[in-house]
DNA sequence: GCAAAGAATGCAGTGGCTGCAATATTGCGT
DNA sequence: ACGCAATATTGCAGCCACTGCATTCTTTGC
């Protein structure tokens, strides 16, 4: 009856090995972050990351792909989850109420990482190359939102799937537009109402904006 | 009364330096695409278009910033064409409209410009570094033309620009996703009618869709 | 023509990222 | 405990996008 089986995975159950990958990343993460305040992301090499990790140059390229990831080293729990919440949606539930759902699940997560968050905001917004990953991975999301959809709304919309893909897209953008104007804003309105306004806005049809 | 001053400058009235740099910018991009297809992007460097359009290695840096930018040189005009048409669109319209009417209008030049498109287009999904970039860009347009909107909707709605900056996004997501599906369905139905139908879905309400 | 402005080139370097081969560490069966 | 197989780490050598800087060439306004 209970899914969460394997995102945070409890450590205690994992082997030497798989702990010991948990904690490196987690170390390489760590000091990704403080280095790229500290100095810059564009003035950090992967070797003083690397350095203040204690792991070899070379090993930092076995825990991320690329610089850029490690900013972003949170982006694939959070697609996890959104999926697991879209998916104990109730049947009956529209497509678009379901996302707004889900989204807001995610929404408050961030509400309660704020610190941490704003990190990896600063080091975004500042830096091109990370902004343009980081839309890359919700480019991503989208095609996964999206094929949940079309599944969930089935043959009776047997459009291709741009509806599906509309919806999703619109979600993400509706999350998007709430998450920034939290940033830019300081703050000041809590991000979950935010997105449910976004969501509001664009289910009570953006044509009666003047 | 009329702008249309500086894009699509008439060649004639350049002088000879402009007129050159136009031309080498030109057999630049065409000497990329050309390498891109034969090769693939990752296997061709710069050096090697360079070469093919007679410049030295350096020079390719003084006309675009990266590799991946050639592959999407005509971004900037897109803009240009948009917010141009954004602002000759009567004040009365809603915003929602004009962001429609406007999209509609490079919709329809992408109608025009399918073959060269497709080329661009097919790179641009194949290559994740292209996409991404494609991506920055197009977040680029959302900053200016949700800038234009604030302007438009005007003081009534002084919430931060949060109106502005959604319906932007939600223009542009429906922008994206109609191209994603004119592109994987072998551009079946017309580019501007796929877009039109993502604009009303999103503005006679998502929530509908079940 | 000529001087000033601007563009193209060459050179040398940085650093992200990769493939590969060597070495170390961990897991497991006995 | 021990040894063997699986897996992780490391080092090395190299590619290539991209940069700063100094030099040379081209265009332009006079």
């Amino acid at each position: 009856m209970q899914t969460r089986v394997k995102l945070w995975p409890m450590n205690a159950e994992l082997g030497l090995r798989e702990r010991k990958k948990l904690e490196r990343r987690a170390a390489i993460e760590s000091a990704a972050l403080d280095l790229f305040e500290e100095h810059g992301f564009d003035s950090t090499t992967t070797e003083q990351i690397a350095a203040r990790a204690d792991i070899a140059p070379r090993t930092f390229f076995l825990y991320f792909p690329t610089k850029e990831d490690v900013v972003l080293a949170d982006y694939a729990q959070r697609l996890d989850r959104i999926v697991e919440e879209l998916g104990s949606r109730p049947a009956d539930e529209s497509p678009w109420d379901a996302l707004r759902a889900s989204l807001l699940v995610v929404a408050s997560d961030y509400e309660h990482e704020r610190s941490a968050l704003i990190r990896r905001f600063s080091i975004m917004t500042t830096n091109p190359s990370v902004f343009a990953r980081s839309l890359a991975l919700q480019a991503g999301w989208e095609d996964t939102l999206s094929a949940v959809i079309a599944e969930r709304i089935g043959s009776g919309h047997d459009d291709g799937g741009i509806t599906a893909r509309l919806l999703a897209s619109a979600a993400l953008a509706a999350m998007r537009s709430a998450i920034q104007h939290w940033v830019i804003s300081g703050h000041h309105e809590a991000l979950p109402d935010l997105l449910t306004s976004c969501f509001d806005q664009l289910a009570h049809g953006l044509a009666e904006v003047r």
